[in-house]
RNA sequence: GCUCCCUUCGUCUAGCGGUUAGGACGCGGCCCUCUCAAGGCUGAAACACGAGUUCGAUUCUCGUAGGGAGCGCCA
C-alpha cells in the first residue's frame, strides 16, 4: 500500500509545537514507509485565517525541515468540489436541508443540558414535507440513527461510539459554505489520504468523519490520535508559557535538530534512547508506538539536548545557525575567529545559541571596561610579572593554536613556580575584561596574537595607574 | 450534565504476569579543574486508590478518584 500522510493545520496563529509535532509524526509515517507527506492549510474560515498566518506555518515546516511532496493546498481552492458534494449527497437523500432558526437551536441546547442529556439536533427538518419559504437553509448530513461506529486508532486502540450519541452535523451553511467536518473527508478521500494523524482533540470528530466516508461510498483512512502537549507546568500550552510557536525557538536560540529530537521524544520512545538523528527517527519511528498519554514540556531537557547538538554537530552545521544569531544581535564575524571555531569553544559552556552569541561579543569586538570586581581581583601587582613573561613568549609561538599556547601558560607558571591560576586568571582578565571565558588556551587562540597582545598591554597599564595611585 | 479518552520517580519514559521497577532531564554529593562550564562516578526520587482473575499483579478485568477532550452554521 502507498502510504499517503497529511498535515491540515488552520491558519489562524503561529505553528505551535503541538502542532509542529504532529506534522513531524506525519511526516515520519510518511518517510518511514516511502509514502508521500501533504501539507493542506484548512482556511474555510474566513474570519479567522490570515495569509501571515500561512506564512508562518510555511516558515516552521521549513525551519524545521518537514518538507512535504505535495501541496500546501487551499481548501479555499476546493469550494466547488465541495458543493458538487454537498449536492450529491442532498440528491441520494444522504443529506438535507434545515431551517431551524438559531434560536430554535439555541434553545433546544438548553433544554437537554438541564434535562441532563447531550445536546444534539433532534432532527426536525430531516423530513420535511414543505420547505418554508424566505429561509436560507443550513444543509445537514443524515447520520446513521442506530449501530455503532468502530475504529481501531493505531495509536489509542480500538475506538467505539455509538450512533445515537451523534447528530446530524450541518455541512453547509446558508451562504453555502461547508464547515470543518466535511470538508476533512472530502479532502482526505480526494487526496487518497491513506493515514489521518492528528491531534487527539479530534477523537471525538472521527466517528462522524467515518460516517461521512461511507455515506460517500469511500473507505475511511485508519486513524491515529496523538495526545496534546501540556505546558511546564502540566496546563494546557497558551501565550503565558512563553515559546509556543516553533520560530520562538529558533529566536531564542535552538537547533531545529534539538527541537526535533525533543518533540519526537514527547510521547514516543524506543527503548532507552535518547538522541536520535533524523535518519534515526525514520528509520526506528513507529506511529504504534506513540503513547497515549498527554506530556509536559520541559524546556530543561531541550536545553540538554540543545547543547548536546551544539556540541556534537558539524561545526559548520552550528556556525550556519549561529550566524543568524550574530547579525540579530548586531554582532560583526568579521573582525574575529571563524564561527565554526568558535562553536567548538562555546558550545559546552552554554544552553543555547544565543548565549553563546551574546557571551561571544568580546572576541569580536574587544572590551572597553575592565570588570571591576575581577580587575580588582586578578589585576594586581604581582599579576604583572606572570603577565610580562607570558606576553614575551606570546611574542614567539609559531602554531597560534590550543596545544602550543597552553604549552606557554604552563611554562610560565612552572618557571615563576606559581600555580595555573595565578598566571590563568589575570590573563583572563586582561583578554576578556572579566572572570569568566572558556579555558585559557582556548580563550587564547579565539581571541589570536594581535588582540591578546593588546589586552595584556592594557592590563599592564592598569596595574601600573593602579600602583601609581597609591 | 452526557459521551469519548488518559493515569509508572518533579518531568519525558522503559516495562508487555514472576525485575533489586531500568534509562534520560532536573536536583544532591564526590572527582577533575585556570574561571564558567563540560565530563566521570554516585545518591535521593514512581507503579493514583479499591475490588476481582491468578500460585503470583505495575502488567489482565471491573469500579472509584483525579485529569483531559468533545457535545458550534470554529477548525
Amino acid at each position: 500500500m502507498n502510504i499517503r500522510t497529511r498535515f491540515a493545520p488552520s491558519p489562524t496563529g503561529f505553528l505551535h509545537v503541538g502542532g509542529a509535532r504532529t506534522a513531524l509524526f506525519c511526516w515520519l509515517h510518511a518517510r518511514a514507509t516511502g509514502g508521500q507527506f501533504i501539507l493542506r492549510i484548512e482556511d474555510t474560515d474566513l474570519e479567522r485565517s490570515t495569509p501571515e498566518s500561512v506564512q508562518a506555518i510555511l516558515d516552521g515546516m521549513a525551519w524545521l525541515g518537514l518538507d512535504y511532496d505535495e501541496g500546501p493546498f487551499y481548501q479555499t481552492d476546493h469550494f466547488d468540489r465541495y458543493a458538487e458534494v454537498i449536492r450529491q449527497l442532498l440528491s441520494q437523500d444522504k443529506a438535507y436541508t434545515c431551517y431551524c432558526s438559531k434560536q430554535r437551536l439555541e434553545d433546544l441546547r438548553e433544554r437537554q443540558m438541564k434535562e441532563g442529556i447531550k445536546p444534539r439536533y433532534d432532527g426536525k427538518c430531516s423530513h420535511l414535507e414543505f420547505k418554508p419559504e424566505g429561509i436560507e437553509p443550513v444543509v445537514r448530513f443524515r447520520n446513521p440513527r442506530d449501530g455503532d461506529v468502530v475504529f481501531d486508532d493505531q495509536v489509542r486502540g480500538r475506538i467505539s461510539i455509538s450512533n445515537n450519541e451523534l447528530d446530524d452535523l450541518v455541512i453547509a451553511r446558508p451562504d453555502g459554505s461547508p464547515t470543518y467536518n466535511f470538508t476533512v473527508v472530502v479532502d482526505d478521500m480526494d487526496m487518497n489520504i491513506t493515514h489521518v494523524i492528528r491531534g487527539d482533540d479530534h477523537i471525538n470528530n472521527t466517528p462522524r468523519q467515518i460516517n461521512i466516508y461511507r455515506a460517500l461510498g469511500a473507505e475511511p483512512p485508519v486513524f491515529a490520535h496523538v495526545p496534546m502537549i501540556l505546558g511546564d507546568d502540566g496546563a494546557r500550552l497558551s501565550k503565558r508559557h512563553g515559546a509556543v510557536g516553533v520560530m520562538q525557538y529558533r529566536d531564542d536560540g535552538y537547533l531545529p535538530q534539538a527541537l526535533l529530537n525533543y518533540l519526537v521524544r514527547l510521547g514516543w520512545s524506543h527503548g532507552d534512547q535518547e538522541v536520535f538523528s533524523i535518519d534515526e527517527m525514520v528509520e526506528l519511528f513507529d506511529i504504534k508506538d506513540v503513547n497515549r498519554k498527554a506530556g509536559a514540556f520541559n524546556t530543561d531537557k531541550l536545553d540538554w539536548l540543545n547543547q548536546y547538538y551544539m556540541k556534537g554537530l558539524d561545526p559548520d552545521v552550528v556556525a550556519e545557525h549561529l550566524d543568524w544569531h550574530f547579525d540579530d544581535l548586531g554582532i560583526s564575524a568579521s573582525e574575529g575567529p571563524p564561527l565554526a571555531d568558535l562553536a567548538t569553544v562555546q558550545a559546552e559552556r552554554v544552553k543555547t545559541l544565543r548565549e553563546m552569541a551574546a557571551q561571544s561579543r568580546v572576541f569580536y569586538e574587544g572590551y572597553s571596561e575592565f570588570d571591576p570586581k575581577a580587575a580588582k581581583k586578578h589585576l594586581r601587582p604581582v599579576s604583572a610579572m606572570p603577565l610580562h613573561a607570558i606576553r614575551t613568549k606570546l611574542l614567539t609561538i609559531e602554531d597560534w593554536s590550543a596545544g602550543p599556547l597552553h604549552g606557554a601558560i604552563d611554562g610560565v607558571a612552572a618557571e615563576l613556580e606559581v600555580g595555573m591560576g595565578k598566571v590563568a586568571q589575570p590573563l583572563r582578565v586582561a583578554l576578556t575584561g572579566c572572570g569568566v571565558s572558556p579555558s585559557i588556551d582556548k580563550t587564547l587562540w579565539l581571541m589570536g596574537r594581535e588582540r591578546s597582545l593588546e589586552g595584556i598591554d592594557k592590563a599592564l597599564a592598569f596595574i601600573k595607574a593602579r600602583v601609581a595611585a597609591q
